[in-house]
RNA sequence: UCCGACGUAGCUCAAUGGUAGAGCGGGUGGCUGUUAACCACUAGGUUGCAGGUUCGAGCCCUGCCGUCGGAGCCA
C-alpha cells in the first residue's frame, strides 16, 4: 500500500508501474460515456488522488457507482498524465475494492464546509477533514522540531510523573486521583475523610507542571526537559485554555534569566523555522482558508529577533500609548489579555517580558537585586499572547522559604524542593510552552478545542 | 465563574403572536473527461428541555441544559 503524498510526487508513465492505494472517498462524479471520477483522500496530505474507474471493472456497477463521501477503498491502478485541468497525475483503476461503506443519509460530514462547532461534536471525524488533517500534520511536525531542538542542544529528554503529591501553590485548581468510594470513604475518628488510607497514602493530584521535578533532574544531569500531558480543574472558558493540554518544559543547571530568554526565543525560532520548511502546502491551506496573516507571522517569528522590555517598561509603553484600554495598565497589575495584545501590536512580533513584580508571580520564581521583582519572562506570541512563561528559579534556600512565608506555604511541606537549594545548590533556571498555542500560532486555528484531537473542557471529556 | 448573544429539516439559516420555509446535503431521472459540476422531480420537523401567559406561542415570561463571543485564571 502506497501512502497518495509520495504517489502524487511520481511521474507518470510506464515506469510508475503497478499502484496500490489506500483511502476514503471525498466525491464521485459520473460520465455516461460509462466510467467514474473517484477522489481519494487518505490524510498523508491535503491533496486528494483522482481514481478514474470503468464500466471494465466487474464490480463496477455494484460497488463503484454506490461509493459515496467517506466510504473506505482500496484501489490498484496504473499512473497515467491526467488529460483533464485541476490534477497532473490521476490513477487508472485495474481493481477497486470497497472495504467499508458509509451511508450518505447519516454520514455527518459534507462537501460543504461545516463549522468548527460542529466538527467538535464529531471529533471522532474530524481527522478525515481538510482543516484538521493539515492539524494534526503539523502537530506532528512540531512534536517532532520539540525534540530534535532539545536533543540538539544536549538536553535530557524528562518523563515527569503523572500523579503527584505536591500541591504546586498558585498553579492552579487541580484534579483529585484517588481510589476511595466516595459512598463509603474511610473516616478518621472525628469523621473526616481519611485521605491517609488512599491509594497514595496522601490526597494525589494529576499534575500541572512537570517543573519542580525538572528542576531535580536539571540538578543533576543539567539540562532536561518535559513534554507531557498537564492538567488544570480551573472552570476556564476561552479560546486558549483546556482542562487537559501539553506542555514543553525545559530546565537549565548553571542558567540565569537571560539564558532562558534566549533558549525561549531560539525554540521559538526553531519550531517556526520546520514548519514553514517542512510544511508548505498546509501553510498555503491555513493561509487561504484560516487565517490570511498565519505565515507572515510565522516568517516573523522565524527571521526577526524577539523584542525585549521589562514589564517596567512595558507598563509605560502601554501607559504612553493611545489605546483605550478596559483595564488601565498599572505598575503591580498582571498584564491583561489586551495588553499582551498591543504589546505584540506595538512591536510588530513576538516580545518577551522580563522582570515582573514579585507580588504576582509565584515563590519559586528568583528575587532580585531590587527586592520589588523576579527573574521571570513571559514570551508573548502575536495573536496568541502569553505562548511561554518562564524564570530564573530561586537557588538561595534562606530566601526560597522566605518566599513561602510571605503567601502562606509550611516550608515543611516542600522537604524534597529545598533540599535541591540545601545541598549544592545552582542558578537555574526553565519556562514552560503551551503546545496547543503552538499549534494555534503555526495554523491561525482561533479555537484551542480545534488543535488537539479530543479536547477536554469543563463539561467535556466525550470520545 | 461573570457579562452578552444564540438554540427551527442531516448541515447553514429564514419565518409582525395567526397554515413552519429556502439553500446545501440525501433519493430518483436527465446531461457531461468530470473536478464547489449542472437541470428537473422528490422525501425530510416533538422549533433544546420543563413549566407559564394567551382563543392561539418557533416568537412573550420563568427555570434548566447546551453552544459561541468577551473577561478572569493561566500555558
Amino acid at each position: 500500500m502506497e501512502r497518495i503524498k509520495d504517489v502524487l510526487a511520481r511521474e507518470p508513465g510506464v515506469e510508475a508501474g503497478a499502484v496500490r492505494v489506500g483511502g476514503w472517498v471525498r466525491t464521485r462524479r459520473d460520465s455516461k460515456a460509462g466510467f467514474s471520477f473517484v477522489e481519494i483522500n487518505d490524510g498523508s496530505c491535503l491533496a486528494s488522488l483522482q481514481v478514474v474507474a470503468g464500466r471494465d471493472l466487474p464490480n463496477y456497477e455494484r460497488d463503484v457507482l454506490c461509493l459515496s463521501m467517506g466510504s473506505s477503498v482500496a484501489v490498484d491502478g496504473v499512473l497515467v498524465a491526467s488529460p483533464g485541468a485541476g490534477q497532473k497525475v490521476e490513477l487508472r483503476a485495474t481493481a477497486m475494492e470497497v472495504i467499508g461503506r458509509a451511508d450518505p443519509e447519516t454520514y455527518p460530514l459534507q462537501k460543504k464546509e461545516i463549522s468548527y462547532e460542529r466538527l467538535r461534536e464529531i471529533a471522532h471525524l474530524r481527522p478525515r477533514t481538510n482543516t484538521f488533517g493539515a492539524v494534526l500534520r503539523i502537530r506532528g511536525e512540531l512534536a517532532y522540531a520539540v525534540h530534535s531542538f532539545f536533543r540538539e542542544r544536549g538536553f535530557i529528554c524528562l518523563h515527569s510523573p503523572i500523579i503527584t503529591t505536591s500541591d504546586c501553590e498558585g498553579a492552579g485548581a487541580m484534579f483529585r486521583v484517588t481510589t476511595i468510594d466516595p459512598g463509603a470513604p474511610p473516616r478518621r475518628p472525628d469523621g473526616a475523610v481519611d485521605t491517609a488510607r488512599d491509594f497514595f497514602g496522601a490526597s494525589a493530584y494529576l499534575t500541572v507542571s512537570g517543573q519542580l521535578e525538572a528542576e531535580a533532574c536539571a540538578c543533576g544531569v543539567g539540562r532536561v526537559y518535559t513534554f507531557g500531558p498537564t492538567f488544570r480543574a480551573e472552570n476556564s472558558n476561552t479560546w486558549r485554555h483546556l482542562a487537559e493540554f501539553w506542555m514543553v518544559e525545559p530546565e537549565m543547571a548553571f542558567a540565569d534569566l537571560d539564558a532562558d530568554a534566549q533558549l525561549a526565543e531560539s525554540f521559538i525560532r526553531a519550531l517556526a523555522c520546520h514548519v514553514l520548511a517542512n510544511c508548505g502546502a498546509e501553510l498555503e491551506f491555513f493561509r487561504k482558508r484560516v487565517d490570511d496573516g498565519v505565515v507572515k507571522r510565522l516568517e516573523s517569528a522565524a527571521t526577526k529577533p524577539f523584542d525585549r522590555m521589562t514589564y517596567t517598561e512595558a507598563v509605560e509603553r502601554l501607559k504612553a500609548s493611545d489605546r483605550k484600554f478596559e483595564y488601565a495598565p498599572e505598575w503591580g497589575g498582571d498584564l491583561q489579555s489586551e495588553h499582551e495584545r498591543v504589546l505584540t501590536e506595538i512591536c510588530g512580533g513576538a516580545v518577551v517580558v522580563t522582570d515582573f513584580p514579585a507580588s504576582i508571580k509565584p515563590f519559586y520564581m528568583r528575587r532580585s537585586e531590587d527586592g520589588r521583582t523576579v527573574a521571570a519572562m513571559d514570551v508573548l506570541a502575536p495573536g496568541i499572547g502569553e505562548i511561554i512563561g518562564g524564570s530564573q528559579r530561586e537557588e538561595r534556600l534562606d530566601a526560597l522559604e522566605q518566599n513561602m512565608r510571605e503567601r502562606g506555604m509550611d516550608p515543611a511541606n516542600y522537604g524534597w524542593f529545598l533540599d535541591l537549594r540545601r545541598y549544592g545548590t545552582v542558578p537555574h533556571a526553565g519556562f514552560g510552552l503551551g503546545f496547543e498555542r503552538m499549534v494555534q500560532f503555526c495554523t491561525g486555528m482561533r479555537n484551542i478545542r480545534d488543535v488537539i484531537p479530543f479536547p477536554r473542557t469543563p463539561g467535556n471529556a466525550e470520545f
